[in-house]
DNA sequence: CTGTCGATCATTGTATCCAATAACCGTTCG
DNA sequence: CGAACGGTTATTGGATACAATGATCGACAG
């Protein structure tokens, strides 16, 4: 989609502005859950025309951010709890089913190079004593890239857009929730816990154990679900969770 | 998508008519694999103009039977056997997902009436000895609505989401391979297996029983890979698989 | 013969316009 | 007060035109 021809610049600039920039105003929440896409004034916003806009739209609605209307146009998507909390089991049930296909395929050295050096990190991060929000920083970059490198050794295309798609709702991906580890009183032991998964999950793989490694995925994205529940007692947290203006809260009686 | 206004007519009727037409040049192998999407060309073939072409290829590039080219304009893709069998387990382990969570929901007489009539009548059917055409056309009816009625079950929005979209792949959903079945010599075996599973899927959700009826699910899906190995050997069955143009054989050696 | 360059043509992305229809508002009637 | 109706305005779907760029082909040089 993000097609470049050979200077970077996509050959489709309008319609990559338009996409980049609609996704970002639905997840700000300047285009509010349950309200019509207005696509004059976005032209007007944008400064691109209706074509570009219409198509990113499209694209749009099929990452699940919006929902077209039977009248023409579409309409900005709400979440409910239930709706995050399935799409954190959804992405885990499918990385389950990659780490079990990973550890099924028995890859060779070279191919484990990456991911072992991925959780080599992670553990000296999860070693020191009172992370910092550097250190923080590092941890979600290395969590995000050890995700990565867990997918691609399962070596399944098909299944690897599976993924993807689940994340292209913001609230699913593997670091969605991991700010909330940052803000307890325990985030150091979150951090252990959740280490403890991925290297067991590399271990598991290794030793081509399919079923170790594909509940071990599914109890980590787990994590996620307790943060999730964490931040649903706290607002303040409730709104930085991506895509937290989508989110539909639940009214207290 | 398919937007409908009071008289029934979609709003967008063009795009409509753009994508039906436009994925069965695909599915029947008129586009082939690899060859580029010729916008004029269609445009000139189906009667519409070029907006609504472009706004259903899009749709398409979702539903993976297209890619997008950095030079611009629309690929059709190309499958090898890897992602068959990749996209039928990606659908049983969503399935799965979808049984336990069934099972976990503890649904209510009301609610299992549907699917309780729907694995009766596929009983009944099952019970002849001597399987006609016409039941097999009630099988593959009856076998589309069991599993419709198993993701209604688990009464998630985000899982069914996913599950309709690796379902938009021709070859992974539930009715793909059962003509292969039709052909064998045991086929009135396989309906039998192939039932005793929808049977015990429905037993382990009345129970409650979200691990069983997960396993079941999962299992249940190896018919349908059981099938697709049955019709690899078989270059006739191979060409009527939903989505055969798309598919690349393996060269025999 | 092969590779490079330039010209031409075909294709695609985008902008704009037109027409159809939905939404909104005001008025009237029960 | 609420519902129905009609008129007006706004919005959206589709068609078309224009410009940019990629692909192809022919000529020339090494």
């Amino acid at each position: 989609m993000t097609a470049r021809s050979s200077d970077d610049k996509p050959r489709n600039a309008q319609t990559v502005k338009a996409l980049l920039k609609l996704r970002e105003l639905i997840l700000s929440g300047e285009l509010k859950p349950g309200e019509r896409v207005p696509e004059l004034g976005i032209v007007e916003r944008l400064g691109v025309s209706r074509t570009p806009i219409r198509l990113a739209l499209v694209r749009l609605e099929e990452e699940g951010l919006v929902d077209c209307l039977s009248t023409g146009g579409f309409t900005v998507c709400r979440f409910d709890e239930q709706d995050i909390a399935d799409a954190i089991e959804v992405r885990g049930t499918l990385e389950g089913m990659a780490a079990r296909r990973a550890a099924e395929r028995r890859p060779d050295r070279a191919e484990l190079a990456d991911i072992r050096d991925c959780v080599g990190s992670l553990d000296a991060l999860v070693r020191r004593n009172n992370p910092t929000l550097d250190d923080f920083s590092d941890y979600i970059r290395l969590n995000e890239r050890f995700h990565t490198l867990l997918v691609e050794l399962a070596a399944s295309p098909v299944l690897k857009r599976s993924i993807d798609r689940i994340q292209q709702l913001p609230f699913a991906s593997p670091n969605a929730f991991v700010f909330v580890q940052s803000e307890l009183a325990r985030s150091r032991e979150i951090l252990v816990i959740a280490q403890e998964h991925h290297r067991a999950i590399l271990e598991a793989i290794e030793a081509g154990e399919g079923a170790r490694a594909e509940s071990l995925a599914r109890e980590h994205s787990r994590i996620a679900r307790r943060n999730l529940q964490i931040a649903l007692q706290n607002q303040q947290q409730m709104e930085r969770v991506p895509g937290s203006p989508l989110i539909r809260m639940r009214k207290r009686a």
